[in-house]
DNA sequence: CCCAACCAGTTGCAATATGCAATCGGTTCC
DNA sequence: GGAACCGATTGCATATTGCAACTGGTTGGG
């Protein structure tokens, strides 16, 4: 699934990064439900993604640049993923496939709350989200 | 494939529908590309869908209400494919695709020129366009 | 010190999806 | 009447997914 570049279109580059059923899900995870490592992602996990797969889908992201992985240093075995730039430039396009699925499937009014709110606050409040996301997950620019 | 309902999520919801590494391009496709037949679809294709997978994704995608499918009167054998309200709606979504891809992907100058023009010309622009393909895929309101 | 709980994955396997090329039965154009 | 065109379908090799069990190592409490 490497270097297939099937076209030059930026729409067809970003759904070979993107375009699959996990690697969003696992962005909008660590960008909206917190989570850093990958127990989190695995038993928290909403939808219920194998542990072979969320492997996989972390690996490759990290491949990407769109996480980052470090280790914790509270723990020698904990790995803590962070959005970068890349993927925190993914809030614009995010909002809209919630927007979009809010008005076209079922989704829960509860789970869909958020999404609405986003929506409705407008490109200004996903930049104060965005900056929110650069300050816990890259840190200050002079860091 | 059909009634997974992972969970409630409106951004989950979205990826069972579209999450994949073809339907977004034949929306794209349709919508961008003019295409409204198989053939056209097929033969233009710039990524090169196979012709099962491109047969299963307008049935998935007429299925679950992106499309719509019709007789041709000019031709007994051809089906015209048309976008739908709810894939009309996509557009906001696939600008920010585009508007993503052109500063994250090694994307082709040329082919994300619309991609650029649709991302400045901000919302105004898409309600233009979105008017303009409801006029050509779903026709006039009182007809 | 010891053991249970926790850590990030890996492995094996069956089921499913994809990519590819050839092909189908029917239609239309010349 | 025959070639080109129509929307697919078929068969087959390969790749991906989902599931459950498991691995080697770490940590914290008693």
């Amino acid at each position: 699934m490497g270097t297939s570049q099937r076209s030059g279109c930026p729409i067809n580059l970003t759904l070979e990064l993107l375009g699959d059923q996990w690697s969003l899900i696992v962005i909008r995870d660590i960008m909206f439900g917190r989570r850093r490592h990958f127990r989190e992602l695995i038993t928290k996990s909403e939808e219920g993604i194998a542990s072979n797969v969320l492997a996989d889908r972390l690996r490759r992201l990290v491949e990407n640049g769109l996480l980052s992985k470090r280790d914790d240093p509270a723990h020698k075995q904990k790995a803590i993923y962070s959005l970068t730039e890349a993927s925190i430039e993914l809030v614009p396009l995010l909002v809209q496939v919630g927007a979009w699925g809010r008005r076209h499937t079922p989704a829960d009014p509860v789970l869909a709350k958020r999404a609405k709110q986003l929506e409705e606050g407008g490109p200004k409040k996903w930049k104060a989200l965005m900056a929110h996301l650069r300050a816990s997950h890259i840190g200050p620019p002079s860091a």
